[in-house]
DNA sequence: TAATATTTTGAATGACTATTCAAAATAAAG
DNA sequence: CTTTATTTTGAATAGTCATTCAAAATATTA
């Protein structure tokens, strides 16, 4: 009954809906065999054992992000308005009714014991998105100012992914947002 | 062999260490037993389960949080004052190297599946420490800009809570704040 | 077609999980 | 001291966990 070997790209997919919603310890390999329909012997010959299923998943999560913030970035009129369009996009995304913040995040946060590669890893690819802005921003600010301005859209991004769980909080939060980053051209 | 009747909050102080930093999935009840000395049958008594000992843990660290801030944002020269030095205790936190961010925030991220109580008791918690910051700066603000500012701090909160995790950042952040929250007496 | 290399199967393994409960120990009340 | 109410004990329960592996099925090569 063994078909040809599976379509790897669709099996993490769904391994990135299971781990980012219930993280990683409340996530167990019989979730991820009833959500792929492979059985265990497949997922380990495949990935290893858990960990490699989740290194694989959060890394294509991240490269997923990071080529849709580029994209966003490049069509935008200007680099400003950009950022403004990808915080909307946030927003919207923390009101829907399964709002899970960011898999990079969550990761970062629940995995921080010392030295573990999953938590380093989330940590890496975060600190590339702020390199990443850091890049934009140069167009248009000095170094100095850009470093600050990316630190700046980082921790708005963090406050976001984390205030976004509050309900009907929309509104608080772009007026949060036109606070603190005034020299964004918001609408 | 049985003695009197354990302390409490002893107990609780040892949850909140070990719920704090592994969270609630990858903490056991075996660990509990071992942090704490007591046998399975006590803590059942006690708690009734893993979920009423977690609650308890995770309302007594609120409970020391607000009392906390309180204390600082009175005892400081000017709210505004008081703000910059909970921001620099943030910091400072962040900078050890056991780190583990908020224990509110890592619950609100963990347990966000729909309807958890107790994502739902820290995310009450954390609404709390907004509407405290809001009605502390109507001292010096109208409602309206009160509001908008508590709200951009929250943001910035959360922010240092995530990104505290990368090392050597206290100066970035202290930059990021400054230009986030230019209306802050920054030292 | 025959031989070899991959891949899938899925039950089995042993460790760990939260929780229970009758018995024993202690404290409190009379 | 006696009786009653609490509290502790800690082995036991039933379930779930990540992982393994020999056998079967399929694909690839000769």
């Amino acid at each position: 009954m063994a078909k040809a070997k599976f379509n790897r790209e669709e099996v993490i997919d769904k391994a990135i809906d299971l781990f980012w919603q219930h993280g990683y310890s409340a996530s167990s390999m019989q979730q991820v065999v009833q959500a792929t329909g492979l059985k265990p012997g497949s997922i380990y010959l495949a990935f290893e054992n858990k960990e490699g299923l989740f290194r694989e998943a959060l890394e294509r999560y991240a490269q997923k992000s990071i080529a849709r913030t580029r994209k966003i970035l490049d069509s935008a009129p200007s680099v400003q308005a950009g950022i403004c369009q990808l915080f909307e996009d946030n927003i919207q995304q923390s009101s829907k009714e399964d709002y899970c913040s960011c898999f990079l995040v969550k990761t970062r946060l629940e995995l921080a014991a010392e030295g573990n590669d999953l938590h380093n890893l989330a940590s890496e690819k975060l600190e590339m998105m702020e390199a990443l802005f850091a890049s934009y921003l140069e167009k248009e600010f000095t170094p100095e100012i850009s470093q600050r301005r990316a630190t700046s859209i980082m921790l708005h991004i963090f406050g976001i992914r984390v205030y976004g769980y509050q309900k009907k909080s929309e509104d608080r939060m772009r007026q949060g947002l036109r606070e603190g980053l005034p020299w964004l051209p918001w609408p």
